[in-house]
DNA sequence: AGTCCTTCTTAAAGCTCGTAAGCAACTGAT
DNA sequence: ATCAGTTGCTTACGAGCTTTAAGAAGGACT
């Protein structure tokens, strides 16, 4: 039986292609053995078990996701920088829904810590610089930045956005723009 | 034989307190016959599969949901509908994570349409009448709530806002006060 | 060539969903 | 009150999934 050439890093990467064709959530041991053309036990030499290889897609789209807000930040800073960085993180989700899917999925504490999710906030750290925003606000915002961003991504992708006629893209861009907005004029403790 | 006195609505229900307990994805129909004590087989006379009772559960959270909504808005506007609708959504999922989970179920649009999920937006819409703001941007501001609102909720549950020791709480309300200052003063096709 | 580690296969247990056939219980009509 | 007919449940089963265990085959190294 001629060997494969199976190694945890070729399963990952073809487990988040997978992902991206048939769903996150369909992603099983048998159907990336069958792929790969060998049996499903025979994964089990590379990985430790699904929810194994499920945390290893999960991180990798963490990465390429961080990996693209980064290119994506490069150079720019105050609205082109949230922009361009909200943009990164729609575009791949739109691109690769399995793989966005996966980055949703519950880690952790210990996992999460060392896969790229606090590069995340950091960078969104990084945009909060373009504006003036009083530092006790600043993790205030990075979480509402990230639960607009992914909040609407998560939305529009199970559909939630079908039924009003509006152009999705275009409420996303008047969204942006209020985030901008807002960012400039950051309520201190309102009223 | 006993008859166990299954109907459809007993299931989706139990199923729902199931998800709150185990998890919406670990709800099966094997889980679901052992709470009633009936063999899994039994289920297939009130419920077409597993997808059709997973429809189910999300159509009760969809409607649960608006159901405290619309309480929680009942007498209220402004600012203060706008806190007690977002608390309500973020109670409820906090109370009911499987059903919330469940919520968010891709359904087809059909099913989708005569869901409480349209209720959802109409509320939304409700509340958008205690602020100024241009027809033009109503469906915009719709979709960046439901999305701040989710996403936070989301993120929260998954545990992405684990790694900052700031309040989860406090952020919360701090993002309220930006919604609320946002609407207040909503750009006008910014620059 | 012989040894050893790794990778793969076969085999099997235990879980799942879903269908089919049959029996038991309740319903209503005579 | 008995006797259909309908409905709800059971048993039985096929097919698919995960995971472990044991063994065969590939490749490296002496």
């Amino acid at each position: 039986m001629a060997r494969a050439g199976v190694t945890a890093e070729r399963l990952t990467q073809a487990a988040a292609e997978l992902a991206d064709e048939i769903g996150f959530q369909n992603v099983t041991v048998s159907a990336l053995a069958r792929a790969f053309g060998v049996k499903p036990a025979a994964l089990y030499s590379h990985v430790k078990d699904l929810q194994d290889l499920r945390v290893r897609v999960a991180k990798l789209a963490l990465a390429e996701l961080a990996e693209r807000a980064a290119t994506a930040l490069a150079g720019r800073s105050g609205k082109d920088a949230l922009v361009a960085f909200a943009n990164a993180y729609r575009g791949y989700a739109k691109e690769h829904p399995g793989r966005y899917a996966a980055a949703q999925l519950e880690m952790d504490y210990e996992t999460a810590a060392d896969s790229a999710a606090p590069r995340h906030s950091e960078m969104t750290r990084a945009i909060l610089r373009g504006y003036d925003l009083p530092d006790s606000a600043q993790t205030d915002a990075v979480r509402m930045l990230g639960a607009t961003f992914h909040g609407y991504v998560s939305l529009e992708m199970v559909g939630g956005f079908r039924h009003t006629p509006r152009s999705v893209d275009e409420s996303w861009n008047r969204t942006l723009d209020a985030l901008d907005a807002l960012l400039r004029n950051w309520p201190s403790h309102g009223r």
